[in-house]
RNA sequence: GGGCUCGUAGCUCAGUGGAAGAGUGCCUCCUUCGCGAGGAGGAAGCCACGGGUUCAAAUCCCGUCGAGUCCA
């Protein structure tokens, strides 16, 4: 990157230099010639522990010091965004207050809330979840305040200044600096330590020069201009990659409030700045001290090297052994590590997030694991829903809706601790299992085996090693075990996604966008349009009715006809691209330009598709209203016949609540309420409804289609065909309700029609299955049940007689025992014996010391036994003897020496089958 | 979104193609003043479901349903 990008009006006014880090060799700005170092860790140490840079102050007073700046500085305030990002199918978690206008805003697409504009954005980051409460300094849920301007290249003002700040540049490098500087002077700050250290920013497929600030060895904020995107055939390279200048240009900063809190009171950790209250109250509860009272210089000198070098060589340099080092901080690394999950999780779940094993709520369960892991390891008793509660406490102030859900979140939490209790129980038992079998090898865990646990079981190996060691048995585990299991699983993800309409966006760039008539006239289904443009399969029209496929809605079908030519065109697909709709015809081509045409959609299936569109809306509000505000859709699929949706849910729907859901969703369709749609400002409508919207996910643009039902009972960003009314929908019928995986549920509902066949095959299945057991179906469950009851009994006593017979059989076979050189042997066809009851014959018999071989043929099959006394085998195999014979049938058998069996198709050699293996007796004894 | 593992007696689980097993709990009897404990016997299985391969499937293959777990 260009050196130029640093050179920055505002450093020359103030008279900062630029000087090369004597350690580390990046560039730096600074008002001090002495300076050597960048100022970063680990260039410089951590010298504002027990030195405040300034003048303490809570959380509070420096968010609010912050943003009530940069308002003073016509940035408008907004408020924070949920931790969930919602908005956006590239993350599941908010990790950046700029997440927050990713991707629409950035790019220039959708105009951002207020511009310039501030806001401390609570974020969440797992990327370092082993590090927490080790470090001093990680924090998974922090928040970063940032101030972001939009600039916007070339001197287009399409909305010919209407809004003066939606085009052009507000502000950019210099501007920033200086608020930077001037808010830092505010809070009283030393200038002549601080630096600002050049470091090219690359994230999320954007890029751009960016000033690390820093003071004391710590990075208090982050200075981004972004004004690069990643492009194949960009001129500008950065590790690797080639970029390219965007149409937008943007001030993306971060300053972390926590550290800002951290550097006014000077403590050893971060922790100890913002979780006063929780690590004395964790500290109580596992009954240790803080050691910044034992060890209070050791911790001091810690703290400031903390940032600067590795846990081995800060014990080298304090002189004692690491090992020592790790037992004064193990203990209040837990305790902080704690401190900071429990806020982490208060978020996590109060905006929504249901603990689960995939996707954002797998996160959560991480973060809730852990904590269980450390709580138990502290010996703590207090359950972590309190300790969590705690924090909500103390955040309500700031965040007063984190109280909305605390009930949710008890439940959620304490759901989780018994489902983990019951993964180590049964781990206990595996790794119990296997340490029998090492002991008996005298083998140690194979690290094979390890990872195994770990990933088809979630043991982890300190779990397997503590169990192990009880039983004598000794495990290694490498450094890098979590690594090791990550990498073996990177290489999986080799997933090509073939968008079906790839390439088309050049060919439809340069037409107009389609007049979706299906939005005006949702009741039309023949309309008149001209062919704009024809290639292959595609036909463009002017106008169209017909609905393309989106929001899991399916695309409608029916025909075109063109205008003289008396030709029938099938439609088979509607496909959107970016405004433009592509109709795909059966056998296109030939189409011209400027041909009029009239179409005609399939009235029956659109119909039948708007009604289970607006039946999905109504499915989700009835589902949140009985199950809880958290439950958020997580993919749809509407059809003709039926409909099916997915939602966030932390256990299985009960028969209960499915018909309360039913019951709910069919009253708001006989209430009859209006179902209203139309176009409104994007961020007026998020502002006016949140992003509860989103449901169905994020739709690009500046204005975005609404779906309301009623008096907003639910709000929906939706493109969809819905019905003007509710009552349209008709009776909703649930199908089932399925688990689909840990912590979302599937409902599946027939609307309309649909439903009323759907409830008639039901009664139908029932019927046909009353009349089979002449019973009214009322009576079917006991009826069954009783069946069921005598079925088993008779199965039992069916047994037990088989056995009388086999033992009756055995008395009258003796008298058939013949004698084949010199062993007594029983060969008979048993015309309706079946496998088993020769066994049991058979076996019977060769106790008594008889060899028998035993044959049946039922059907078309030949069975045979034989079984041999135990004096004989070495000679007579009774495996032999019946593949021998089983030969002959033209079958196969087997078995072990003593009794076997077998058998073969060829039913009329059942004879000649005998002959052979008495033959063979014959031919073993000799 | 991708991967892995598991569904066998009320419970915990063995069982890698050849007769459905163990421990524990349950029932009956014996021993004991009674409890605990011990001894003898017994009941209890659609081996999750549906297909396929095979002379033969709890076991191998495919699908469905259910449970668990790791990764992005």
């Amino acid at each position: 990157m260009n050196d130029e990008e640093y050179n920055i009006e505002y450093f020359k006014e103030k008279e900062l230099i630029r000087k090369k880090c004597e350690n580390c060799g990046t560039y730096y700005w600074t008002r001090d010639n002495d300076r050597k170092t960048c100022g970063d860790a680990p260039c410089d140490i951590y010298s504002f522990i027990g030195e405040p840079i300034f003048k303490e102050r809570s959380v509070e007073q420096i968010r609010e010091s912050f943003l009530s700046f940069f308002e003073s500085h016509g940035h408008k305030r907004l408020k924070r965004y949920p931790v969930v990002a919602r908005w956006r199918d590239d993350i599941y978690l908010n990790i950046a207050s700029i997440s927050n206008f990713q991707p629409f805003v950035t790019a220039g697409k959708v105009p951002p809330p207020a511009n310039p504009l501030v806001i401390s954005q609570p974020c969440i980051r797992l990327e370092d979840l082993e590090s927490i409460g080790k470090t001093g300094r990680h924090l998974t849920a922090f928040e970063m305040m940032g101030h972001h301007a939009f600039n916007k290249r070339g001197e287009e003002r399409e909305e010919t200044g209407e809004r003066s700040g939606e085009t052009g540049e507000i502000y950019w490098k210099n501007d920033t600096v200086r608020y930077c500087d001037e808010y830092l002077r505010q809070l009283g700050v030393d200038m002549d330590g601080v630096t600002y250290k050049e470091a090219p920013w690359v994230g999320g497929g954007n890029a751009g020069p960016c000033l690390e600030v820093i003071t004391s060895g710590l990075e208090l904020a982050t200075l981004v201009f972004m004004d690069l995107k990643l492009s194949p055939q960009g001129q500008i390279h950065i590790k690797g990659e080639r970029y390219d200048k965007m149409d937008t240009y943007i001030v993306d900063t971060g300053y972390g409030l926590e550290r800002f809190v951290w550097a006014s009171k000077g403590s050893p950790t971060v922790y100890d700045a913002i979780f006063p209250d929780m690590i004395k109250e964790l500290l109580n509860a596992a009954g240790i001290v803080h050691p910044l009272e034992t060890h209070h210089e050791l911790i001091m000198q810690n703290a400031r090297l903390s940032g600067a070098m590795s846990r081995r060589e800060i014990a080298k340099r304090v002189c004692i052994s690491p090992e020592a080092l790790k037992n004064i901080l193990g203990p209040i690394e837990s305790v902080y590590a704690v401190s900071d999950h429990t806020k982490c999780l208060a978020f996590m779940l109060a905006d929504g997030i249901v603990p689960s094993n995939a996707k954002e709520g797998y996160l959560a369960r991480l973060v809730l694991r852990r904590a269980f892991r450390m709580l138990k390891s502290l010996d703590i008793a207090i359950p972590l829903e309190e300790l969590v509660l705690k924090q909500i406490k103390t955040l309500k102030n700031s965040f007063p809706e984190l109280e909305e859900s605390v009930d949710r979140i008890v439940e959620i939490i304490a759901l989780e601790k018994s489902r983990y209790d019951e993964t180590l129980l049964k781990g206990g038992r595996i790794v119990k299992q296997l340490a029998k079998q090492s002991k008996l090898k005298a083998q140690k865990i194979h690290l094979d085996k390890l990872i195994d646990l770990y990933d088809t079981h979630g043991l982890p190996p300190e779990f397997v090693s503590e169990v192990v060691s009880t039983q004598g048995v000794a495990v290694d585990i490498p450094e890098n075990f979590y690594s090791l299991v990550a990498s073996m699983h990177g290489e999986e993800q080799k997933r090509v996604l073939e968008p079906l309409l790839d390439g088309l966006n050049e060919k439809t760039e340069s037409i107009p966008a389609t007049l979706k008539l299906y939005y005006d006239e949702p009741s039309a289904f023949e309309f008149d349009a001209v062919v704009l443009d024809s290639f292959d399969d595609f036909v463009i029209l002017d106008k169209t009715l017909f609905f393309p496929e989106g929001g899991g809605q399916p695309a409608d079908t029916g025909f075109l006809t063109l205008e003289g030519e008396n030709r029938t065109l099938k439609v088979q697909d509607v496909q959107e691209v970016e405004g433009v709709i592509l109709h795909k015809i059966e056998n296109g081509g030939g189409i011209s330009k400027g041909s009029v045409v009239s179409g005609h959609v399939d009235a029956e299936r659109r119909i039948a598709h708007t009604r289970h569109h607006s039946a999905t809306h109504i499915v989700v509000c009835a589902a949140r209203k009985v199950l809880g505000s958290h439950v958020w859709q997580a993919g749809a699929q509407k059809g003709e016949k039926r409909a099916r949706i997915d939602v966030t849910h932390f256990k299985r729907i009960s028969d209960a609540e499915r018909r309360e859901i039913e019951l709910l969703a069919n009253r708001m369709v006989m209430e009859d309420n209006e179902i209203r749609a139309r176009f409104e400002d994007r961020k007026e409508a998020e502002q006016k409804y949140t992003f509860g919207i989103y449901q169905g996910g994020v739709p690009p643009g500046k204005a975005i289609r609404i779906v309301r039902i009623g008096e907003d009972e639910d709000v929906q960003a939706c493109a969809g065909t819905h019905c003007a009314k509710t009552g349209e929908v008709g009776p909703i019928k649930i199908l089932r309700t399925e688990r689909i995986q840990d912590g979302i549920v599937r409902i599946e509902y027939s609307a309309g029609e649909a439903a009323v066949l759907a409830v008639q095959a039901q009664e139908e299945l029932i019927k046909v299955a009353a009349a089979t057991l002449k019973v009214p179906p009322e009576k079917l469950p006991h009826t069954v049940e009783r069946f069921f009851e005598e079925w088993k009994q008779l199965k039992k006593e069916n047994e037990r007689l088989r056995d009388d017979m086999a033992m009756l059989q055995i008395g009258l076979l003796k008298d058939h025992a013949k004698d084949v050189s010199g062993v007594r042997v029983i060969a008979e066809v048993l015309p309706d014996a079946d496998t088993k009851d020769m066994m049991k014959i058979a076996s019977q018999l060769t106790e008594d010391g008889f060899l028998t071989l035993l044959i049946s043929e039922r059907g078309k099959r030949a069975s045979v036994v034989s079984s041999v006394p135990r004096h004989l085998k070495a000679e007579i195999s009774a495996s032999e003897l019946v593949k021998r014979v089983c030969e002959v049938l033209g079958g196969s058998g087997g078995g072990k020496a003593e009794i076997a069996q077998g058998g073969g198709e060829k039913v009329e050699m059942v004879e000649e089958a005998m002959v052979a293996g008495i033959k063979l007796i014959q031919d073993l004894q000799k």
